[in-house]
DNA sequence: ATTGCTGCAAACGATTTGCATGAGG
DNA sequence: CCTCATGCAAATCGTTTGCAGCAAT
């Protein structure tokens, strides 16, 4: 797998991180909940990074920082940061739960690679109109869906025509 | 969980059965594997249900049967059925894998509801047509799409009404 | 006979939880 | 102080696999 890139210093997002903080501090005050070093640690790096992080790998950013913090409480934190829309569970369907950045996000999808795991994001606003027509249709008050494109990637094809012709 | 249906004796689908039996027979001699009674009972009872079942619920159908059939059984038979379009895996993201018949089905895709789990199918052809002008877009080979509608159903917004208003 | 199939039990892997200890307010 | 947060270890749960005995061809 891809060493993911952490840039904790780019003041590129400074400001972004800062509204994050805001938004948890006041969703830990409105359920009562309290700050602690941890979460905070957790929210810097998981803002530095804009990739699609499973648990195991934000931990594993986590404790290149603080070697103490544990997975259960990464773990928990991202749900947490779910709970207030700073993060995303995304759904890929290889058995990991992963996530994204909640935060001022459009709506967009993601088409996966097959072969190499890589996957990029993409807009289809048609998307939401078929959700809101086939909500009104059937009369559900719809939330949200869901919707991924699965293929091979225009790098792995060459890689793998390579493999069939070794002339 | 609601309990599921069984029509083995219904013959409006009998020539179905009859098509998927030699669908698989084909698939078993085309990779040299065998027949077996097992495969046979588990094809009959899955052609028979028109729900999505997990393993678990099918191997709970396949027991009535012949309880002598473990579920590692029905768990591969699945797969086997996969493999030859017999049955599709449907992802609804709550853990457990489900399949649906795979045999003569139009693209369809599935909204969910939340509170009572239910699903129902409905047909939305520009879903395709986002998988091919996206894939065309950044040179992947796309193979297939994920696409689900989640919310709360009618009845359920009933009952959820009635518990907010119990004058 | 050969080789695949079956069913049990055990392994697996990500997720989730129980609990004693530590820290925030 | 009181309560929540933490980190470890263990439990969970669906899925997957190893293996000895059985069955199909």
């Amino acid at each position: 797998m891809v060493e993911k890139r952490v840039d904790v210093q780019s003041n590129g997002s400074l400001e972004k991180i800062d509204e994050a903080k805001q938004i948890l501090r006041e969703h830990l005050v409105r359920l009562g909940l309290r700050h602690s070093s941890q979460r905070d640690t957790i929210l810097r790096i998981f803002m530095a990074t804009p990739e699609h992080l499973s648990t195991e790998e934000l931990h594993d950013l986590v404790k290149k920082h603080d070697a103490t913090i544990g997975y259960t409480t990464v773990y928990r934190t991202l749900k947490l940061f779910a709970q207030c829309g700073l993060a995303v569970e995304i759904e890929f369907h290889d058995g990991v739960a992963r996530y994204e950045h909640g935060l001022h996000r459009r709506t967009h999808h993601h088409m996966i690679c097959s072969a190499c795991g890589d996957s990029i994001e993409f807009f289809a606003p048609e998307i939401e109109e078929v959700e809101h027509r086939i909500g009104a249709e059937f009369h559900f008050a719809t939330s949200r869906h869901n919707f991924q494109i699965y293929g091979t990637c225009a790098a792995c094809q060459e890689k793998l025509n390579l493999e069939k012709l070794p002339s």
